[in-house]
This record gives C-alpha cells, structure tokens and sequence, in this order.
DNA sequence: TTTTTATTGAGACGGCTTATCAATTTCAAA
DNA sequence: TTTGAAATTGATAAGCCGTCTCAATAAAAA
C-alpha cells in the first residue's frame, strides 16, 4: 500500500538526492507528523514526537523543518516569540488575519486577492511560488 | 511653537492619563525619535539615541516601544530573529516582491488588493491596523 | 563488507527581550 | 513650594528560542 504522503515524501528525496542529503527514519517521520498539521511550531513536534520516539532531539526537529523549508515543503514564519513552521502543500493555501491584542488567527482564502498578486508579478516579471499575507488588526471582541 | 509631532504626543498622553503613567523625558524623546522612522528595531535606536542621552537604558526603549503598541502608535512585527517596531501614523505602506533564486526585492503598492484586505477583514469583523505581503518566486533572471 | 559521508542527540552557546531592584523622578496634595 | 506616594529608570541578571558543536551513529557508495 502507498503512503498517504507519497507526493510530498517524493518532493523531499528529490531535494535530498540534489544536495547529497540522506533520507533518515527521523526525516521520515517529521515530515509524517508534519503534513497532518497546517501549522505548528517544533517545541509542539517535539512532544508530539515524544512517545514515538522518546530520543528524538529538539535540534533535529529545528534542522528537519528548515530542511523542509528549503525543500518547499514547509514555510516558516514568525509569530510572537516562536517561529511557525506552515504546511505549504496544505491545500488551498490560507493566509491569515491576525488580532493585536488578544492574538487570535482566523484563516481565510481569497481568489481574487491571488490573482491579483498574480497580475502585479507578471508585471514585474516574477513567477510566483508562494506567498504570505497577513493582515493584523482588532478582532470584533477586541475593539471595545 | 507647537511640536512637529502635537498630535502623536496627545495620544500618548491620554494613555499615560487613563493608566495612571508618567510622562518622563526618556518617552517624550523616544516618541521624536520614533515618529522619524518609519520602523525601527530597539537596538538601532539605542545607538541613535546614544549622543542624545547617553545614560539611556536600551531596557527602558524595549518598554517604552512596547508602551507605544498600547497606545496604538507602533506595531511590533516579528522579522527574521528582530522586533520591528512599525510606526503606525506612518502612510504609503508598500509591499515586496521577492526571488527566491537571486534574492532580488521589488517593491509595489496595489490599491485594489488593499480593498480587497478591507472587505475580507470587515467580513470576519476585524478592523485593519496593517498588513504583511511577501510575494516569493523568481525573477526573470532566475526563472532561465 | 568496507569506506565514506551525512546525521543525530545532548548540551553548550548566543542573540534578543523581559524581569529584578535600588535609586531617582514625577506629580498630586498639602 | 514642599512633601510623599507611586511610577520609572538604568544596569544587569535571567529567560527563551533557535543554532552550533562534536563524538557516536546511521546511511549510501564502493
């Protein structure tokens, strides 16, 4: 039987045989645990990991996300303090509005939105691969 | 004569006043200081306001910025391992195209995808404060 | 299998930001 | 203007997050 994840596992050994990298049981099952989430941060993998594989390092999960980063897997950005490591090929890809005050996330898609950034870089001569928007303000409970 | 930046100092005024703050040289100068920018991390005004006032504590402008994102002046933005501290007052946002190839950054502003942030902010009932758009592909260098 | 090379785990380390606390400053009340 | 309670400051210690180090291990090539 195939992998669910079959797609996403090819990508990453794809970029693993381009840079003389090894496909390992943790990559593996990083990037397993990864494609469930939409977003997570790797202090959260590190415990979710933890009864799979209690030996797994912090360090590792840092380096396995990076790694994924630069695969296109994973898009890492920064919220508060931590640093949120974005499922990429989650599909429809969301992107987020974001209260000031009391940090709560809604996630939203906007077709219109995309084609237009679609126009602007066409204009520019980009291909776009991704990207990210986030629009930051009150929430309805935080404006009064 | 009235101060280039009356109105700014009014609102934080009427901030200290409804918390029961102080209004004390450092603020006074770190809010002249800041309204010059458009961001700015603490550091890079630590060492700006170094001729200015040489005893001041690079602690006390970490809290008074942070003062000024209650007040509603500033925004801190999380980029890279850094705080930006953006200057809300501050207009014409724009934002960036980037490769992901070369690194090349391209700045634009598009009014029409500004419109569209409002309307789907306004439908999940938050009001903007700012937003973040990063377009990342490559440029018609790279894409070759 | 042997050899080469990358990866891992554990903890040390470093950068950025906040907490602590005694001395100082502000500001309202006398 | 003086007084006194309360907030602020500056210096530095402490904390957090993420990366680096390095000996031991695992993966892939020979």
């Amino acid at each position: 039987m195939m992998s669910k994840h079959a797609k996403e596992m090819g990508v990453l050994k794809e970029h693993l045989g381009k840079h003389q990298l090894k496909f390992t049981r943790q990559r593996e099952l990083i990037l397993d645990a990864f494609l469930k989430q939409e977003h997570i941060t790797a202090e959260e993998m590190y415990h979710q990991l933890a009864r799979k594989d209690p030996h797994l390092g912090l360090a590792t999960i840092y380096r396995t996300l990076n790694l994924f980063c630069e695969a296109g897997l994973a898009q890492a950005r920064h919220f508060g303090t931590q640093t949120q490591y974005d499922n990429v090929s989650h599909k429809g890809h969301h992107d987020h509005l974001i209260c000031t005050s009391c940090g709560k996330i809604v996630e939203f898609e906007n077709c219109d939105i995309e084609r237009l950034q679609e126009e602007v870089a066409s204009r520019n001569g980009f291909t776009i691969q991704t990207h990210r928007l986030e629009l930051y303000g009150l929430c309805s409970r935080c404006r009064h």
